[in-house]
Parts: C-alpha cells; structure tokens; sequence
DNA sequence: CAAACATATGAATAAGTGTTCATATGTAAA
DNA sequence: TTTACATATGAACACTTATTCATATGTTTG
C-alpha cells in the first residue's frame, strides 16, 4: 500500500485556496449553486476572470458542473472544501 | 459578536501552505522540533532560503522558535497546522 | 577581545500568476 | 439558419514571490 502524497501537490493544492478570488467564489457556491454569470454580478467581477478561475478550481475538484439550458451551474464537488476552509477560519480566529 | 472573518486573510493563510519548500518544512518540524541549518541539509535548502520562509511561516503564526545556545530552534505552534495538512491529504487521496 | 559558528536580512533576479481585452465556442430562440 | 445569450479561451501586462548572493546581527568559545 502506498498512502504517500507527493508534497508538491499538496502544495499545488493549497496554492488554489491561496487566491481571494477563488476562496470568494467557493464561499458563494457554499451557500447556494450558481452560473458563472451570477457569481461575476455577485462577486463584482468580469465574466472572464470568474472563468478562468472556475477552471482552476475545476482542474483541483473543488468545484464541478453541470449544464442546465443556456447556462453551467457550479457546485462544490465535495466537503472537504468546506472543511478546509473550516479548518482555516478556525486558526486565524485562535490567533487573535 | 463578530465571528466574521477577512475572507483576504484566509486566502493569505492559505497561501503560506501554497508552497512546496513550506509544506517541506512543516512536515520536517512535524516529525521534530530542529534548528534552521538541520532543516536546510535534510531539505537540501540553502540556509538563507529556510530562514526566509521560516519568517513567514513565523509571521503567519504555524511556527514558533527559542533560543537555545547558539541555535534557534523551530517547532510547529499548534496543531491545527497538521489538521489542515491532513485535510489537504485526505482530499488528494480521494481525488484517485 | 577576537575568531568561529548560527541565523537573519536586504537587494536583485527569475519565474509564476490573476486580470483584462478581444474573440471563439456552444446553446437556445426567432 | 440567423440572432442573441452564456461561457470559455488565448495573449499580454502588471504584480507578486521564492531563491540567491553578500553581508549583518547575535552568541559562544578560546
């Protein structure tokens, strides 16, 4: 058996969180799936930058998709993404 | 009450782990506590580039230091770092 | 106090990355 | 099959950042 994990991509990984962004996007999609048009209207961002790092976050399956006429609803992909950022607040709430 | 947490300094602790020699470090000091230049000859880092990273890590509170004779000596400042390791671990490990 | 050892620091460079802009792809409606 | 809508993509630019090199700070030993 070989539970090993290569540090890079746990480092690879992380760096997806390390972006405030990203981390805004996951929190929307926390609360309520949602098209990529709506996260831009609701984050204040362009079209494109949500898109390009809706693929980020595709790419490392934090987030997946499904298409629903016109648009593409994302979702997060399991709940290891909200443990993580758990994890996270939780630290930062400690250290104060 | 405010619970509320700066989603911008979530994404900067995240960003301490977003880094490979980082990670190597924290996994280092997770196994024991040790001096700046022990670290650089187990890493094969030069010791500049440890001692740069450790005052980041320093910074973001993961790791703490004393004094002892001529050496300083690191070790990890709480556990919440190898939880959030962990749930980093857990996550790559499902994703085969 | 001087020499040796351990660590920290600052500037410079190279590599990586997020956003924007323009445009392409793909789907639904007229 | 055009037109409009929703999303994706690629190149370019600005910005951040990790490492290296040289050197400074601090501690112990002779």
């Amino acid at each position: 058996m070989d539970n090993a994990i290569l540090l890079g991509d746990l480092a690879d990984l992380f760096k997806v969180f390390g972006d405030s962004s990203r981390i805004r996007i996951l929190y929307e999609l926390l609360e309520a799936e949602s098209c990529v048009n709506d996260l831009a209207q609701r984050l204040d961002m362009t079209q494109s930058a949500v898109s390009h790092q809706l693929k980020i976050l595709k790419m490392n399956k934090l987030v997946n998709n499904r298409r629903e006429g016109k648009q593409i609803i994302y979702f997060l992909a399991d709940d290891h993404v909200s443990t993580i950022l758990s994890m996270g607040r939780e630290h930062l709430l400690e250290g104060r």
